[in-house]
DNA sequence: TATACTGACGGGAACGTTCCCATTGGGAAC
DNA sequence: GTTCCCAATGGGAACGTTCCCGTCAGTATA
């Protein structure tokens, strides 16, 4: 655990100047073949390792890209994350992250330090910063965004049409035969204005709209337990709850079972994400699928894009959603039919 | 997103030298209150951010501990992650999340990484590494393991005691009546090892031995789900499986689903570590607790220590794991013992 | 033979901080 | 009035690289 050794300390033993030891390990050609092989006889022996403080420091660029995750929890970013990483594999540059817990305040920390870290992009996956914070960020470095449909300038946004898989969603419902359907909203999740919104305009499309009704929620698992409790309590139950995100879906599954009530034959249920969560058999949840990889692909090539090419203009993807039927939604049942 | 300002251009801006503004930010008092406010008005005007690059170098240390999380899907980590983030924050350093995705080789690259970062410390969360690999990193840095129970010199461990909780799994099956107890291995993962050896004596002090059967997993769902379907498939059906962890005997249970069994009607199934997904009430997973948190905080709290006591003996904490009973376990049902 | 070019190499400046040391001025103590 | 001390400040060195430029020998070209 002494000090580690440097380049000058490799450059003494392989009796050679440091220039000629940093071309070396920067893999440059223009070395002798009698140089390069003592220098890394001498590296290897030191158990050199490059410094890339010192070096980030000379070239003011790091080759790190901060990735500020709202929710660890929520393994909807899992995959997401997997994409992010293998794009910035692909480019030479790493992936660090860090969260914020789905607090603002954290949040907003977490990525000032990677901005102190000297970060030359930030990718804000699902994050629940203020729109003016985050144009602040951004005036300082390239910044993308996943999941939150925010219009900047300068900022580059990957989502899915998070209206368009909300009005999907009803559509299936109403398809059934349901007419009382309510949500399970995200609250200031990322996504969840547009998913409102498309519910909402959904069930006016289908001349619902007396039926409409708004849970608060929060996109966790104790949110849509909470969520799905006040409406099973509270006046008519609804035939079908859509659920903002998987995870809130399952708690809302937790409700309902609790109540003794059985999805979907006295209430069906729907998710948005498609998470492995709701692909397991158990759970087996009718949900609205992103492409989760392909987001997180998409983010870091629009950064490293934008870290590369500093005029460039940032752009908008938006990705098409897609229903996936499971088995957690049915035709509503006659006795609940009859009720009415 | 021009050249970001130096301490050099928020001294000239206050009117005053670069140790003032230097000594202003690191919050030194010694510096006379016009000075501070000189200076604290030029920076804010000037949109200044420490760089943290160069402060490292000069300070020869980041503050930044890496995280290497084997595997980001698994929502065991996030509660571990919970804890470190908790810990160091506490303490004034930052945490840095890296994934190797369960390869050994990635992860190798992972650790590599930090350690260019020049991070302070590295905890290692259920890493798949090679014990000599984690050796050849101990020597430059500190390094505490979590789920992973190496004996090295200089690193710390932090563990629960993976083989009583599945001492704890099996007797608890074997009090219920079941003797045909089959487990689904964690292969290489981080703790697979001792759980492995903690279900063998127990089979063996419960004279069980001839009925251990040890079916090849990885920690994954897919892996529970394949080995559960080949304990389906082949010979005489256990009554009761245990899975290494809960991710697996989730895909377990949709493998004995899939093959119209009833859990626990017709076959027990355990986890083990109790996570979120075990305590989904449509899941309602009979497994082993472990306290995630507390295990996040103590490896972190473990590196700091020696970061900052260059000298301390790393150390070995071995945490108690407890019975959690739910829904997935029951007596054996009458016709599967009649069978035999 | 003189000139130009090229490959290999070395030395110094720079990156943006922190840290150490020297300097200054004013007030307290005598 | 002198001495001493301390708070406040400034300047330079250092951290470990990369990058630029200059040098030098050897070879090709005229």
């Amino acid at each position: 655990m002494s000090r580690s050794p440097t380049i000058i300390d490799v450059a003494r033993r392989a009796g050679v100047s440091k220039s000629v030891v940093s071309r070396v390990m920067r893999g440059e050609r223009s070395v002798s073949s009698s140089s390069r092989a003592a220098v890394s006889a001498a590296a290897e022996q030191l158990g050199y390792r490059a410094n890339a403080v010192a070096r980030s420091l000379v070239q003011r660029r790091t080759y790190n890209v901060g990735v500020m995750v709202s929710d660890l929890h929520n393994i909807f970013f899992a995959e997401v994350l997997d994409g992010l990483y293998a794009a910035a594999a692909a480019r030479g540059y790493r992936a660090l992250i860090t969260t914020g817990n789905r607090d603002p305040a954290a949040e907003r920390i977490a990525v000032e330090q990677l901005l102190e870290l000297r970060a030359d992009g930030v990718v804000l996956a699902g994050a629940r910063l203020e729109a003016d914070v985050i144009a602040g960020f951004a005036r300082s470095v390239p910044i993308a965004l996943v999941g939150s449909d925010l219009r900047l300038r300068d900022v580059d946004v990957v989502v899915d049409d998070d209206s368009r898989g909300a009005t999907l969603a009803v559509e299936h419902l109403v398809g059934l035969g349901h007419r009382d359907i309510a949500l399970i909203d995200g609250g200031h999740g990322a996504g969840a204005a547009q998913r409102r919104a498309g519910y909402e305009s959904a069930m006016r499309s289908a001349k619902l709209a007396r039926f409409a009704r708004i849970e608060p929620g929060d996109f966790t698992e104790e949110g849509g337990y909470e969520g799905a409790r006040r409406l099973l309590r509270r006046g008519k139950r609804p035939t079908a709850i859509f659920a903002s995100n998987d995870q809130s879906a399952v708690g809302a599954l937790n409700a309902i079972e609790e109540a003794d009530l059985d999805v979907p034959g006295d209430i069906s249920l729907m998710g948005y994400d498609n998470t492995a969560l709701a692909a397991l058999r158990h759970i087996s949840l009718t949900t609205v699928h992103q492409p989760r990889r392909q987001i997180g692909e998409m983010a870091m090539t629009a950064v490293l894009r934008r870290i590369e090419r500093p005029g460039a203009r940032a752009q908008r993807h938006v990705l098409a959603p897609r229903l996936v039927l499971r088995a957690t939604t049915a035709k509503p049942s006659r006795s609940v039919k009859r009720s009415r």
